[in-house]
Formats: C-alpha cells, structure tokens, sequence
DNA sequence: CGATTTCCCTGGCCGC
DNA sequence: TGCGGCCAGGGAAATC
C-alpha cells in the first residue's frame, strides 16, 4: 500500500543512484499493465521524480517512464556481481511474480515486482498523461504552495461525496490513500462522511494532511505487510499510527472505542467522539 | 460530466 | 492438515 511517503522514499533512493544510466535492455511479465516497459530502452535516465503516487523517470529529458506500485509492488536495483542473471538477459529464470526488469548500461538491473498486479508501467512523451486518468487529472502536491486551505475547502464543499471519498479521489490533493486519510481526519478531528468543512476544519485538515505525510516520510512510510524501499527495507511508521487499523482499540487522544465502517468501499477508523459529524 | 459500481489480483488468515 | 470464504485496496473501466 504504497502512499505518497512510501514513493517518495523510494524516489528519493532511486535519485540517488539511477540518473545517468543508460537503459539497454529491458524485460516483461507481458500482461497490458507492464508491457511497455521495454519502450525504455535506448534511453539515459535524467531524473527521477514522484507525483502523488506516480513514481516519472526522466528519459533523456524528451520521455517519461512511469511506474504506479499498486498495492504491493517493489522496486529493487541489483549489482550484476550478484549473478542473479545470466549471460542472456532476456532469457533469465525470473522470480513469479516479477513483472518488469530494465537493464542498465553500468550492469545493473532495475527489478519491479508485484504480487498482485495492481501496478502499472507506461512509457509516454515527457507530459503527455492522457493515457493514465488518474496522473493527468491529479490535484496539488500537498507540500505545493498551491495546497491551501482554502482550496481543500473549496474543493471539499463544492461536490456532495464524503470528505474521505474526495481525498481518496486523487483529485483535490495528490498522494493520499487509505492509511494517511484516516490519521489525517483524525489528526484533524473532522468526520470521514463529512460532506462539508468549515474554514477552521478546512485549516487543521490542511495541516494535518502535510504533518501526517511528513511524519511518515521521516520514519521512511508505513510497512503493514508488503511494503519496502530500494534496498528491501521497511519503514517504521507503522508503530507512529494514531487511527488506521485500530478499530476496537482506545483513542488516542479520547480513550472512546475506535469504530470501523466502510466509505468508498474502503475500511476505515475513526473516533467517534474526536470526529463529530 | 459527475457519481456510483464493479473488477482486477494473490497471499494471509480464520473457522470448521 | 486441508479447504472454502473472506479480506486487504488504488485505479480504471463500465454503468447509471
């Protein structure tokens, strides 16, 4: 479940040692979501950024891979000194659920495993998105000076869905899931099925929304199960949640029982107390 | 066009 | 021990 501070930690590892490389090679699993990983190749990484959840590698400053990691995708880069891979690339024995690989010109391979294929590779001209919704629609960065409270109030009050659809929605600030939703409501102390904030909630939801990311950015994002970063660590935010996961358990801040109901098809905490309609 | 629903996937876990 | 059923959930497509 790879939010915003778990892709930006990511980002962040992938900067540090990819720009520069060529790619010279490539492999995939061959189902529609991953195919295009080889239109990669013949091109020098020039940088590598995120938005929202999207993780873009700059190719030669003219094209774009692009990698979502889904529920439970990984990135890996391997040393060729490994011997993980044989002399013939493209003929390599593969874990099972290894979905793309790209070559680099140094010798070293850039692996993208997913379990469950929620994920999704696209190589597309620099800017051109049309062809992933989500990326091309997507609202501010949270940590962009266009995020302001104003705008989260704006947003939020001018459609009739609950508060937690909306962020989810990618739409009125990019990168949040369901983890970080409910610590940020809850942070916050504004209901998930609320349909419209005054300027006072609009401001501590802003506020929360950029402490909770923050937060798990430092303690290098939450791993509940799958999640890891270049180097197949896990993070530690895990143990800082104040909501997500803890229905049935005491509130932090209360004491009162954190309760469990569904929104936008997606299970979600809160208190009921903290977080008044 | 916006809102709602369904589907994609597999491993882990629970109860019998 | 084995197995059916359920759950996790971001995003895209289909439907209303």
């Amino acid at each position: 479940m790879p939010e915003l501070p778990e892709v930006e930690t990511i980002r962040g590892q992938l900067q540090a040692q990819l720009p520069g490389t060529e790619i010279v090679d490539a492999w995939t699993f061959g189902t529609e979501k991953f195919f295009q990983a080889p239109q990669a190749i013949g091109h020098r990484i020039t940088g590598v950024r995120r938005r929202g959840k999207y993780l873009i590698l700059d190719l030669d400053d003219v094209e774009e891979l692009i990698i979502h990691l889904g529920m439970t995708g990984q990135l890996s880069i391997q040393p060729t000194s490994t011997g993980d891979h044989g002399t013939d690339f493209g003929s390599t024995r593969r874990p099972p659920h290894r979905r793309a690989e790209w070559l680099l010109g140094d010798g070293r391979v850039l692996e993208f495993t997913d379990i469950r294929r929620f994920g999704r590779v696209a190589v597309v001209d620099r800017g051109e998105h049309s062809s992933l919704p989500t990326l091309a629609s997507l609202g501010p960065e949270p940590f962009d000076e266009t995020f302001t409270a104003e705008h989260l109030r704006r947003a939020v009050n001018s459609s009739l869905q609950p508060i937690k659809t909306q962020l989810m929605s990618q739409r009125v600030v990019a990168g949040l899931g369901n983890i970080y939703v409910d610590e940020a409501l809850w942070l916050a102390g504004v209901h998930p099925k609320a349909k419209r904030i005054t300027k006072a909630q609009a401001s501590a939801l802003h506020d929360a929304i950029r402490s909770v990311l923050d937060k798990g950015i430092r303690n290098g994002g939450t791993t509940l199960r799958d999640y890891r970063d270049v180097s197949g660590g896990s993070g530690s935010n895990q143990l800082q949640l104040s909501c997500y996961g803890r229905a049935g358990l005491p509130c932090m801040r209360c004491g009162h029982t954190i309760r469990k109901t569904t929104i936008a098809g997606r299970t979600t905490s809160f208190c009921p107390l903290c977080q008044r309609r």
